[in-house]
DNA sequence: TTGTACGCGTTATCAT
DNA sequence: ATGATAACGCGTACAA
């Protein structure tokens, strides 16, 4: 491939006049910036940005890792993140971990490797060692959707424990008392927002929680279906049930489904995260749903920001609002005391 | 950010031994191996990938350019190719052209720029001059889901034509005659081949086509809505509306919904693509699945075989069937003449 | 086994 | 306004 050189050769010019022309700089005559760009034009020039990155120091690149990019949250998150970049000329890495810390790991190291000028991560536990080599060489870095106890770092995550407490209220207001919660795992933080808010709001209006109706898993499906089996066979069995994230609700549909219990005649469902398309027939999921395409452009925003203007300076936190959607998910009245 | 001279002065020992340490080669005496370790971990020395590129003129990185990640279809594509590409260390750049053949020029520029190794390219049109820097700098490529006419190049698609043949036979064999098509652009491929599958499906039926039950916009859903709405205009009304994607159905149900039409009582569809949840409550909507996973593996094996062994050679085609998927959203036998 | 010299393509710095 | 020189960090070729 022609580089730099060459052009300058046919252009009859120096290199850095050829890197002049490219980059737009005004102290360049018009007459020797055609010949420049006729060269570039016949040799089908094209600058090489590896080459470039090496001597600026900068990839002009971001990295957004995510547990799976399958799950419509993370896609629209995925997509603001992108489209904030784009417009201010970065690039973005995608990077699924699927919860797996080690696939965690082998990406931190690729992408210091690749030097990119910046990190979103929705780590895959809260523990900060596991982010090590991003504050040891000092890469800038934004959390998004889980925190990670004592890493100093900007933030952006929606407000998990209003979206629960939103969402319990509701099933309580229609006269739920046994509600079951169908969590993620207690080690990200955003589970255990949930939790609490679930707590907070069942002691708030003075019922007892159940230990025995609060259950744990991962933040899939298969977690949610199997998960659902065990919450069915309390007795008696819950009224209603929180899924603590979209996929969680769907393996909670696919197990009421073979228990042959229909929703919302037989018992009640609400979950965190819309799940898109799912409403396009007939609205039907009771949901909180939170901003995902603002929390990645406000991670964008903010990590790009970090990248230009104040380097350094106070962490910053952004906590979005989520937006309770009430469908028929609920029955609302039906199980009314 | 520490390099490998500074790992190197530590240890005493030359750069290049560094290097030998770094890439696992067996020339290098396990003492030194062990003292350059060691500077390395002192150091937190990390690699750059980018200088390591510039000189072996090889990014491993390859491109997915496709309309909008959005879609649950390019999404499970996404997977497939960074999967496989993960698999074979390379990494896979993510762009989103929005069907605009503005945006997929820039990302074309860009990613040449970047020196990617290969692209995998759903096209926005069908015209080959918009790929020519591909092949003006010989940057290998595979076209995903869309053909384009007159490019040279490895292909992977889904038999759309098949697709929309099997859809409509299902139909014509439920007992309708009058079936809308809601399509994509003539000016892309996989709307052409599931508009000839449905004229041959059709005909070989004895049902003659009538022009004005075919509708052509785009593959979004507000264009399926805005069709719809044309269709349902028609005197009589069809019966049955087959959309050309999964977006496009989601749009037909919106209008089909707010002109008070239930699917299947009053009117059948039918779609390619599945759409991924909606199938979750109830089984639903009846389609022609493409092997999306499937696609981007294949895609992605092409390209990187193309990358490491034969880099030249005939070009390769790959086309992966369809699956029929039959829900209730047809109205099984209701329709039946 | 280890090292020297140079090149990959671009830009920063300083000079003219 | 333009150019010469060196440097970014690494790997290849060849020499010791």
């Amino acid at each position: 491939m022609t580089n730099i050189r060459d052009v300058a050769r046919l252009a009859g010019v120096a290199p850095i006049t050829v890197s002049r022309v490219i980059n737009g700089a005004d102290s360049v005559t018009e007459d020797t910036r055609q010949r420049v760009q006729q060269a570039i034009d016949q040799l089908h020039y094209v600058p090489n940005s590896l080459a470039r990155s090496l001597r600026s120091r900068q990839s002009r690149t971001i990295a957004l890792i995510v547990s799976d990019i399958t799950n419509p949250f993370w896609t629209t998150v995925a997509r603001g993140v992108e489209d904030t970049a784009s417009e201010n000329d970065y690039r973005t890495m995608l990077c699924n971990t699927d919860e797996n810390p080690a696939k965690e790991t082998n990406y931190l190291n690729l992408l210091v490797e690749r030097r990119v000028d910046g990190v979103i991560i929705a780590p895959t536990t809260r523990d900060k060692e596991q982010l090590a080599l991003l504050k040891q060489l000092q890469v800038p870095c934004v959390l998004i959707d889980r925190r990670v106890d004592g890493f100093k770092a900007d933030q952006v995550y929606g407000d998990s424990h209003t979206g629960a407490r939103l969402l319990i209220d509701h099933l309580i207001d229609l006269g739920h008392r046994r509600i079951a919660l169908i969590n993620g795992p207690s080690t990200i933080s955003s589970a255990q927002d949930r939790a609490d808010g679930y707590r907070e709001s069942l002691e708030a209006h003075g019922v007892a929680v159940e230990e025995d109706l609060v259950f744990q898993g991962s933040f899939k499906q298969e977690s949610g279906y199997r998960l659902t089996g065990q919450a069915l066979a309390r007795d008696p069995r819950p009224t209603a049930i929180f899924a603590a994230n979209n996929f969680i609700a769907l393996g909670v549909l696919q197990a009421l489904q073979e228990a042959g219990l229909c929703v919302p005649e037989d018992i009640a469902l609400v979950c965190i995260d819309d799940v898109p398309y799912l409403s396009a027939i007939d609205p039907f999921l009771t949901v909180a749903a939170q901003p995902a395409y603002e929390m990645g452009e406000s991670a964008a925003r903010l990590l790009i920001e970090r990248l230009t203007t104040h380097r350094t300076g106070k962490v910053r936190e952004v906590v979005l609002a989520p937006q309770l959607i009430i469908r028929r998910s609920c029955g609302q009245g039906q199980h009314t005391a």
